[in-house]
DNA sequence: AATCAGCGTGAATCTTGATTCATTACTTTT
DNA sequence: AAAAGTAATGAATCAAGATTCACGCTGATT
């Protein structure tokens, strides 16, 4: 018997696998899902096509894992800018606005994961990130309507619509073009659209879109 | 020389056509744009494969006409029940519940058509489509603005995020399953989210959605 | 240093569909 | 009914990519 998984070579395969997923999401980033390509991602990763099966047993298993860690970011982003608010209503506004600026900022990327035609089996895994976010936005929703913040309404379909709405007019195919001097326009417009939405009156609205400045924050 | 093309011939054609966009509607109404491919098309269409090239010459012309075809029935629709309207507001409340109540009525189309996954070649023309539909809406919703029905605000993005919340709401990956039941009930409260989200204070908005029973015309 | 297990390789193989084309079957014309 | 031109056929061809695998390489163990 020899060669045990010593830490180091351990390490080594964790990097690989990280690598991988890495090169997957920068071509995604780049070019969309479809162009998540075995032969391309493994010249990325500067390994051969083979050596991508070793840590992946099918090519979807590998968008998965794609999908779930953008999706986890994406979450994650959401619920931290949520928490640090005052009220529920405000949370509901900050973690909008946080997806929103986040989607705008790696659009291609968000497109690619959420939107972008790809085919029925990524679809499935995709259903899962979607739906993780429509749950939290559906618990804010919730919370705000038990507050008294908002009318009584189907927290679900709301949270639904409003992940359609974020997405189509914001990076789906429809959403205005990527004038990087609107951005901040866009996203606002947008999160006031989804406050309204659900029910909040106009002025009252705009004012939680001005008040949650968009934190400058950052990461692929 | 023989053989000019009588009418009969011609209206042959057609038929045939027709017959082909029809069979391959009927595959992505019931499985997805991913199952509308030649072979099944044609076995559907009672022809062989190579007969659906001397109608179109390549699958992205078929799946073009499809959408089109499809697009245009919406869209139809939308300006009909929004010209019979009394007033800029009404008017785009019966033209969104409409849109909507089209969508859930032929779900697995509305969905192959403008978000099912598939390829970018596709997309390009689903974007015609999609866009299509958008800017009818964008115009009522000026209008209504002009009207002083509606605070000011960007039309433009505005329409695409109710594009949006409307096919994620409804027949996106999140939306309630179909339960038959309670589809009305869905299409109301899709249209109420997309009215307040215009700026419609809640109650005015429920009045307006109440207002719109949903007419119970059909067609494939 | 010798040995061994697992890693990495990348060319070859498989699969899935679109697309072609030589051939056959119809229609129309004379 | 023969001629002449189209339409229809469907098996064969192509293309694009995912996946496999026999073999060489590396690090771990003794």
């Amino acid at each position: 018997m020899a060669y045990r998984r010593t830490d180091r070579v351990l390490q080594h395969l964790a990097a690989r696998h990280d690598g991988i997923v890495a090169a997957a999401r920068a071509i995604a980033a780049e070019s969309g899902l479809g162009a998540v390509q075995i032969a391309p991602v493994a010249a990325r990763a500067g390994i051969a096509a083979g050596t991508v099966y070793r840590y992946f047993p099918a090519k979807t298993d590998l968008v998965g894992a794609l999908i779930e860690a953008v999706s986890a970011r994406d979450i994650a982003a959401f619920r931290r800018a949520a928490d640090a608010a005052p009220g529920p209503l405000s949370a509901l506004a900050a973690g909008l606005i946080t997806l929103a600026a986040q989607a705008l900022r790696h659009r291609r990327l968000a497109w690619a994961v959420s939107g972008e035609p790809v085919d029925a089996a990524v679809d499935g895994l995709r259903l899962a990130g979607r739906r993780a976010l429509a749950t939290e936005i559906e618990l804010r929703i919730r919370a705000a309507i038990a507050g008294g913040h908002l009318p009584d309404q189907n927290a679900a379909v709301a949270a639904a619509a409003l992940v359609g709405m974020l997405l189509e007019g914001l990076i789906g195919p429809l959403a205005p073009p990527p004038d990087a001097g609107k951005a901040r326009e866009n996203v606002q417009m947008i999160t006031l659209l989804a406050l309204r939405a659900l029910g909040v009156v106009d002025a009252r609205a705009r004012g939680l879109v001005v008040q949650s400045a968009l934190p400058a924050e950052d990461a692929a």
